[in-house]
DNA sequence: ACATTGTGATACTGACCGGTAACACCTACA
DNA sequence: TGTAGGTGTTACCGGTCAGTATCACAATGT
């Protein structure tokens, strides 16, 4: 079908350079790859099913990543990259205030647990999808969860807190309950509706005398 | 080879007969589904390898489960009877004392939590493989993740704890996100393995004035 | 002696999936 | 004009996987 086919580049190409820009082919697959590993499950989603989600195709992928292991990998890159960035706008919005900043994380923590059909944590549902230790996508989950981790002691130290390890690995191991809890439990009436509240008052007992 | 085949034959006959008798197929299939399932994770096993780990065939586990999804079914329904199976020997052993039965808990807690090589628990790690809400082993996910958060409120509220909902629900999710982060964080050193002195200091923390 | 039942073994189907080859195209840049 | 690089398209390969068909065999009970 030569004529349909001009028809729709013509209007492909006006879309890109009038309307709106269309991303570029790499950019494009991780995006269908983040909806799709995150919605479906990693294994679950077959190459062809991102490429053509992508509005690419199968080769065009394997340019861009070696192998889906790879695809996999950046994928979750991207994710702790996006979660590091919090910790950056969070230290970035309040220099030097790390009692704001740990207010600035619950409010995060808020909308993460509040927000509707969550299915978990992208990056720990990955590390149960991909048993294999030598995956080279395990090394980004670990680094990225301790990563976390230690910056809740970092920010409970700074701010004074008493205990603030132990407040630390009670935070982040409720979080995380929560997050896996909310695709076992019933969700709305669930143990993990009642995160944001243990977290306040937990944090406010290890709050520092002033 | 049909000689060597019967002495084979023999061997297991006296084997089952005098020495150790060999399972029924059914149970050694879902003996090994339960390893490997474990270990490996669902999805990355296939039929054929639990069956030859069963020693036995794909027909003969066919005969016994429809499907695998009703093998799936069948593995969680017997890890949910089990960890049922905990909760009836604590009130046997300590009948009429809701904090023996805690303490008792905690117990079996910090054995689970101390086990190396832990790969979490298995039904929040189906959970996460098993995405789709209408497989048949969802329900008997969610029945257990909400009976074992259900038990733990009881306990608490006969044993006069304060707030029992709230300690419940921050004990539970604590055990939850313990299990799943033994999968994410360096396992020795990490959060997780505090997780057994938190609970204990928590508990203390809600227990009644007496 | 006979039928039944459960099991083992092999082979097969049909679908899917990860990955590759080959070719056409289009754009940009010289 | 021509050339090079990124992209789209189709077809294919090899492997794996869930599930089935078929036959042979052994134990049981009548």
């Amino acid at each position: 079908m030569p004529k349909s086919q001009e028809a729709m580049t013509k209007t492909l190409e006006n879309k890109q350079k009038e309307e709106a820009p269309v991303a570029p082919p790499r950019e494009r697959i991780l995006i269908a790859a983040r909806d799709l590993f995150y919605k479906n499950g990693i294994r679950a989603v077959g190459v062809d099913a991102i490429a053509e989600a992508a509005a690419t195709n199968k080769m065009t992928l394997y340019r861009h990543f070696g192998s889906k292991d790879d695809l996999i990998a950046s994928y979750l890159s991207e994710l702790a990259a996006e979660g590091d960035a919090l910790w950056v706008r969070l230290a970035e919005e309040h220099p030097g205030d790390p009692q704001a900043q740990i207010e600035g994380w619950l409010d995060h923590v808020e909308e993460v647990v509040s927000s509707r059909a969550d299915r978990g944590c992208a990056i720990a549902n990955a590390a149960v999808e991909l048993r294999d230790m030598d995956h080279p996508a395990r090394q980004i989950i670990d680094d990225y969860k301790t990563r976390k981790r230690d910056r809740l002691v970092t920010l409970f130290t700074e701010a004074g807190y008493r205990e603030p390890e132990r407040l630390a690995d009670e935070t982040f191991l409720l979080f995380e309950g929560a997050r896996i809890s909310i695709q076992c439990c019933s969700a709305p009436t669930g143990p993990a509706s009642r995160l944001v509240g243990m977290l306040r008052s937990l944090v406010a007992e290890h709050a520092p005398a002033n």
